[in-house]
DNA sequence: TAGGTCACG
DNA sequence: ACGTACGTGACCTAG
């Protein structure tokens, strides 16, 4: 037996209107009667006990009904719906459809005659109807199996059939009887002169039926009588007015009326446009769904219609189908032939697609659309979009792992919420992109894992003299790893000044320990210690791990996962290979070509620095840049007021710091840390910058007003990135917001622009007939392997597409080195 | 699992 | 008064 919960539209938002006090949106609309309708609905969802089978609301139209055409009078006195609440009934049909509420409406009934031949559906098929109203006409139709929920606005009364025997003295049915006699002058519905409800339900509750009444007229005595005999024809009429239909032609069947739940993200939109702050705040709060079993039917049975949308996804090597309806199992390379007769395939992530094609030595032909990408564009999270978080946003649904019969519904939400520009972005950047790292990490990057271990023995035999060293020098053995065990022996028992704590105790990092060096022998040891032990523990042992049978290493490329646009590289991660330590870059030497191959490496020259001079538009860096200056050396000389062949080197270093700054989001006290300057000297260099570039510093105030405004931010190229923190009362927060707000469009639009140049480049290696193709991308950095004899024509490619990614204001400089060896391509 | 530390752009 | 630059991932310890 399944519960039905069904709704009169009307009658709850009439009573909404009446019962709750002004409201309105952010622009004026007047919502007291949504308010209080929502807060019904949301009422007896919880009252019934466990989510309905079945949903619906019954609303009336405007047309007359049959009651009209058969009496002259019935309604006659009513008065027409009052402005406010009219202008609240379209979004009283969209937020009941959000909730998950069939919405009928149909020509010549009234919404009561509707929920009757609703409620009587239900019974016939075993189930039970609760009918939530704001008025007793529906008492009739209570039995059994249909309950009246008479909705107010702090309260929503059960009606049982008991209740309205207690109350009447008859069986619900026999109301209608008792209002043929009584009237209804709400409804203008005659009745009997002169017998009101008290002597109407008398009549019934002693007769039983009006028939019976007038059967038994002679048995009736006096004015009443009298009064019955009169008015007969009246309350004939007023019975038929009276008497709810349960045989309305619906348009639909009861299982058109299945509850699925309800539309988060339109309930969102619809609770922001409304202001309802309250709703909003339970919604997000909601206790998600947990998503159903999937349930899988074998592939045979799945029917190839040519040009249809099917949902894909592979995991574990098998491929799961959905093609809207069904979901279907098979080995990957089964489900091919039924899914190139498609016309376009949806799935989570492409790239996984394409990697078990490329296991299965198969094709996917239709064109891929990828969910997580659309789902990237439309919003980065924290941590990296994931199934599961999208799932909650988009559906409610709570599940953690990808789940191929939710794809559809997530396919639908997911268009509707890209615009023009971010399905551009999507289209142009993103989804080609996933094609190209997956031949990425396919392809991997070779490495010499012999020269690796020897590398890695003579890390150990360091590690283990300064261990010793260490101990001995701190007259006891510890773990060294322990930042406690460390603190107590740096900081209680050596008494070396602490500068600065963390939560769980002393600070040893290395800013911390480079002011301790002059303190004690043990420092300098513990320094290089720990780049010994890094080396040794996350890159000779991490990367030695994943080595794999064709001696190379083959990364994941997340390209959903930053908040800016950047990919990010994991298991391994190499996008952290050791550069700027002399021994730590020795790593380089073991990342190789394969035999008859060479590296290209090629490195954007200052990438963000050119991204801002074109996006602030300011002139000096413009001309700095344009004019193949050496930006450093150009920010030296404008901060410190000398000619350029003034510029020292010191000068240029702080320059440098100056320059991260201001992409970062600057701080005094972070400059001088950095510069180990006073914070008062700092801040001077950054007053003075901002004074000689005043297009960056008019684009930086603009894009921290705009982000204020808009809650974001976006890239030259449409790429945008929520800022919540910058509307926070924290001023932490706030700063940081701001800070973010300076920083992503810089750091996202050099992110979309090496997007484009591997994109190009891939396309322009292919056109060429080449065999070389990119292994690596760091940031700014782009690593190609080539057959020996292409690397000249690789290396033009590569220039060619990197440079003209994008038209700037600024030319887009290229450093390319080849080599041997990852250490040797890299000038 | 969280925090500290450190490798990179 | 208080924390302190943007974006990542891996490894270790400690609870």
């Amino acid at each position: 037996m399944g519960k039905a919960l069904i709704f009169d539209g009307n009658s709850i938002l009439n009573r909404a209107f009446y019962g709750v006090r002004p409201l309105s949106a952010p622009d004026g609309l007047p919502t007291n009667a949504l308010f209080g309708f929502v807060g019904m609905i949301n009422k007896a969802f919880s009252q019934i006990g466990g989510s309905p089978d079945y949903c619906a609301i019954a609303f009336d139209l405007k047309e007359k009904t049959f009651r009209h055409k058969a009496c002259e009078s019935y309604k006659a006195t009513r008065k027409p719906m009052p402005e406010e609440l009219a202008l609240q009934v379209p979004f009283a049909h969209e937020l009941a459809s959000a909730l998950g509420l069939r919405v009928i409406e149909i020509a010549g009934y009234e919404a009561d005659d509707i929920l009757g031949t609703l409620s009587h559906e239900f019974t016939k098929n075993g189930d039970h109807t609760f009918i939530v109203t704001g008025d007793r006409d529906s008492f009739q139709l209570i039995n059994e199996s249909v309950t009246v929920l008479l909705a107010s606005n702090d309260d929503t009364k059960v009606t049982t059939p008991a209740e309205i025997k207690e109350k009447y003295g008859v069986e619900p049915k026999k109301l209608i009887d008792i209002k043929a006699i009584m009237g209804d002058s709400s409804d203008n519905i005659s009745g009997v002169a002169g017998i009101g409800e008290k002597g109407a339900i008398k009549l019934i509750s002693e007769y039983g039926s009006l028939d019976n009444v007038y059967a038994n007229l002679d048995k009736i005595t006096g004015s009443t009588n009298k009064k019955l005999t009169e008015g007969k024809e009246s309350a004939y009429t007023s019975r038929f007015l009276a008497e709810i239909k349960l045989d309305v032609p619906l348009g639909c069947e009861i299982n058109d009326c299945a509850y699925n739940g309800c539309d988060i993200l339109k309930l969102r939109e619809l609770y922001t446009r409304l202001g309802f702050r309250q709703f909003l705040e339970k919604l997000e709060a909601a206790a998600p769904q947990e998503a159903e079993e999937e349930e899988f039917l074998p592939i045979s049975e799945l029917k190839a219609i040519e040009g249809e949308t099917l949902y894909l996804h592979a995991e574990n090597g098998e491929l799961y189908i959905c093609n809207g309806k069904d979901c279907f199992k098979c080995e990957a390379g089964e489900g091919v032939a039924a899914v190139n007769s498609a016309k376009r395939a949806v799935c989570w992530s492409a790239k996984d697609i394409l990697h078990a094609a490329k296991g299965a030595g198969v094709d996917f032909m239709p064109k891929l659309d990828d969910i997580s990408l659309m789902a990237y564009i439309v919003s980065p999270a924290d941590n990296g979009v994931t199934f599961g978080k999208t799932a909650l946003d988009l559906l409610g649904v709570s599940s953690s792992e990808v789940k191929v019969s939710l794809l559809p519904k997530l396919y639908l939400a997911l268009n509707e919420r890209l615009t023009e520009s971010l399905r551009s972005l999507y289209e142009r950047i993103e989804l080609p992109l996933a094609r190209v790292l997956c031949d990425m990490e396919f392809r991997g990057f070779k490495v010499d894992r012999q020269a690796l271990d020897s590398f890695g023995e003579a890390l150990t035999q360091t590690i283990a003299e300064e261990e010793e060293a260490i101990w001995a020098l701190a007259g006891e053995r510890f773990n060294i790893n322990s930042t406690k065990q460390l603190g107590v022996i740096l900081f209680e028992k050596l008494m070396l000044p602490h500068y600065r704590k963390t939560k769980s105790g002393y600070s040893t990092d290395v800013s911390v320990l480079e002011k301790l060096i002059n303190y004690h022998p043990i420092i300098e040891l513990i320094l290089d210690y720990r780049k010994n032990t890094k080396l040794k523990n996350t890159y000779c042992d991490g990367l030695g791990k994943q080595i794999t049978a064709d001696s190379r290493i083959h990364t994941t490329f997340k390209q959903a996962q930053t908040l800016t646009g950047r990919l990010s590289s994991a298991e391994p991660n190499l996008q952290n290979i050791p550069v700027r330590s002399e021994k730590g870059k020795e790593l380089r030497k073991f990342f190789v070509a394969d035999n008859g191959n060479i590296l290209i490496d090629a490195d954007y020259s200052q990438i963000e620095l050119r991204v801002l001079a074109h996006v602030a538009n300011d002139e000096t860096l413009i001309n700095a840049f344009v004019g193949g200056e050496d930006i450093h050396t150009v920010t030296a000389s404008q901060v410190f007021g000398v000619p350029l062949d003034s510029v020292t080197a010191e000068m240029r270093k702080r320059a440098k710091a100056v320059n991260f700054g201001i992409i970062y989001g600057i701080g005094d006290y972070s400059l001088s840390q950095d510069l180990k300057i006073p914070k008062k000297t700092a801040a001077e260099y950054i007053q003075s910058y901002l004074a000689r570039y005043p297009g960056v510093r008019d684009y930086l105030e603009q894009t921290k007003q705009s982000a204020r405004e808009n809650g974001y931010v976006e890239t030259m190229f449409g790429r945008i990135r929520h800022i919540p923190e910058i509307s926070s009362k924290n001023k932490n927060l706030q700063a940081f917001g701001e800070r973010v707000a300076m920083n992503t469009p810089i750091q996202g639009a050099a992110a979309d622009l090496i997007k484009l140049a591997m994109i190009r480049t891939d396309e322009m290696l292919r056109d060429a007939g080449l065999k070389a193709r990119l292994i690596l991308q760091i940031h700014d950095e782009l690593i190609i392997e080539a057959p020996t004899d292409e690397a000249e024509r690789a290396k033009e490619i590569l220039r060619t597409a990197m440079q003209g990614a994008a038209e700037l204001k600024v030319p887009l400089q290229v450093d390319i080195g080849i080599g041997k060896s990852w250490y040797d391509a890299k000038d």
